[in-house]
DNA sequence: GCCTGGCACTCAACCGAGCCGAGTGCCAAT
DNA sequence: ATTGGCACTCGGCTCGGTTGAGTGCCAGGC
């Protein structure tokens, strides 16, 4: 087991590069920071760090920096989550509000949370099927052709076109429109497939086919992974990072451009509380050299859906996570508004 | 006035330049081009080019590489549109093709670009202003707040909420709608102003509130630059190039987060044929060692919105051109038939 | 047993010199 | 107008030497 010394050497550590990017060594760290012991004793816990696997020489007569498994024991046991200052709470606030629709909460968010963070923003849209059905439409665009619009409590908005097998009259589309409604509205989406199982029993025989069709759509646009929709934000912020470019940031871009990539990764966060994955615990290639924080957010206590950022490794860990949690907050706040 | 043969050096220098990627000398190019002429001959002229400004030395004692200038005068006189093969014709239709719903055509349509051009492609969404009104909806979803749902006859979808001054009955919610629609399905979002207008006055005095705030949203949401929405994809492709990068590519990530600017770039384009902005050209400081090539794309024959590719001004220009107004002309069939 | 100062060693990063070669400009000859 | 010849330029590469931060180890002290 490690000394309460050794594991505050670890934390001077990540917290030295995470600031000047450069590896650390063991007299700097004695001078930046009050441990209370020489820059030997210091070597020799480094080296004890070093054999548990905590950090790493990039090369030999080179200062330490840590490694995922050293930055995920100062994410666990070192740091906290650092709050934001209360003009930060404010701005947040001051941009988030006057959003005209859920396009504009979204776009806004992931360019706050790309601003405050310094990093690329990802920014999830309410999962339809963790929402609750606030209308369903139809409208006639043709005597043979549908348009329905699934409305959620969270504002999001999907439309589908149908092409019916058969014209549908006027009365018969008004029908179902009502029927559906108050079959479905106010319960969430997963269970609108249950829900509507028996509906096209109940019309006449001549009806039942567009019926079906209708609700095939409509259970088409609740399949998970099709149904998730995410927005990217703050991609110039990677290049602030490690100089030795097109390497390091190719393989981020194209992971990033990759929603179903990302759309996994955010999946694989906790629905709830907050969720690090550092370096090599991303299962993707491309992303083995970044760390990602997500977390959940929604109107109620529920999450709908996930947000957060991607960035080095190598970031501010307690600031990141504060960031996250807030506008992931504030995010829900607003949402339960509208 | 340029002779034939130096605008033959020059398209040679061009493309040997956007294939190699680097300076190319008189030497190396009576080698590959039978221009039937020896090196010195070709210096003559080169010297004689750079007078003229339509190509530079990067340094004394290195070979020639376009300007801003050149490339002009090349996409002007010297190039032709390539068009594209038929396999890649027929990959274009078939990724194209099972698009389920404007979203989802306008996220593949980058992506081809993209993949298509190995550069950053734009999709601009169809504007309302341009399209024509297919259906307006109102719904209540509580006593005193609304849902405006527009929807284009290209399948575009804008929604907004909308908190009324007073509660508003369902039959004057039934006859709202119907007026509205009656009023304006069929017409340009453009003229939709004008044939609101006497619309509240036909109302009882206690709705004519209501019928104005919805009126007044549905005004705002049409406003131009608010109404605008792009997608861009193959950020990644940023990365080909020159090796000198977080300087080159920092500034080009955020002009295209601006959307905004983006916005005004494809906005400058004209409406018909293709646009080729080279280097200078473009007004955005970010933006200038890109050139960009937009064209605009529509169900009819008149555009609705624009698509184009943005890379380093040393781009492959006919390929290009191909690949954008191939990929423009498919869009659009594929939203005439929808 | 833990800490500390001292010491020899390593090695990436940083010059500066020198070479190399692609490419140029100029000129005289055809 | 075109061409071959020639002297010149200069960025890029390699090579050797220096520097300094940082390490590991060890012997002595608390």
């Amino acid at each position: 087991m490690l000394s309460e010394r050794r594991l505050e050497v670890l934390r001077a550590i990540v917290q030295d590069y995470v600031g000047t990017e450069e590896p650390v060594g063991s007299k700097a760290l004695t001078q930046r920071h009050q441990l209370g012991v020489s820059p030997a004793t210091v070597r020799n816990d480094m080296a004890a760090l070093e054999d548990e696997g905590f950090i790493a020489q990039p090369h030999t007569s080179a200062g330490r920096i840590p490694t995922d498994k050293g930055y995920r024991l100062f994410v666990d046991k070192l740091a906290g989550v650092k709050p934001l200052s209360s003009p930060e709470r404010r701005a947040i606030q001051n941009f988030l509000d006057g959003a005209v629709d859920l396009d504009d909460v979204v776009g806004r968010t992931v360019r706050l949370l790309a601003q405050l963070t310094r990093q690329v923003a990802v920014v999830q849209y309410p999962s339809l099927t963790r929402s609750t059905v606030r209308h369903v439409e139809l409208l006639a665009l043709a005597p043979a052709r549908l348009m329905l619009v699934l409305i959620t409590d969270t504002g999001r908005v999907e439309q589908r076109l149908i092409d019916c097998p058969a014209p549908f009259g006027e009365t018969s589309l008004a029908d179902l429109r009502a029927r559906l409604n108050s079959c479905v509205v106010g319960r969430r989406f997963a269970d609108v497939p249950q829900l509507v199982q028996e509906l096209p029993d109940s019309f006449e025989q001549e009806d039942r086919g567009t019926v079906s069709t209708v609700l095939s759509v409509l259970l088409e646009t609740l399949v998970e992974e099709t149904e998730e929709r995410l927005v990217i934000g703050g991609t110039a912020n990677l290049t602030r990072f490690g100089h030795d470019f097109p390497l390091t940031i190719r393989p981020v871009l194209e992971a990033l451009e990759e929603h179903v990539v990302l759309l996994k990764l955010l999946g694989e966060a906790k629905d709830s509380g907050m969720t690090v994955r550092i370096g090599h615990e991303n299962a993707h290639e491309g992303l083995t050299s970044t760390s990602v924080v997500a977390v959940g957010y929604g109107s109620g206590d529920e999450a709908v859906a996930k947000l957060g950022v991607v960035g080095p490794t190598r970031m501010d860990y307690p600031g990141t996570m504060g960031a996250v949690r807030a506008v992931a907050r504030y995010v829900g706040q607003i949402l339960a508004e509208s």
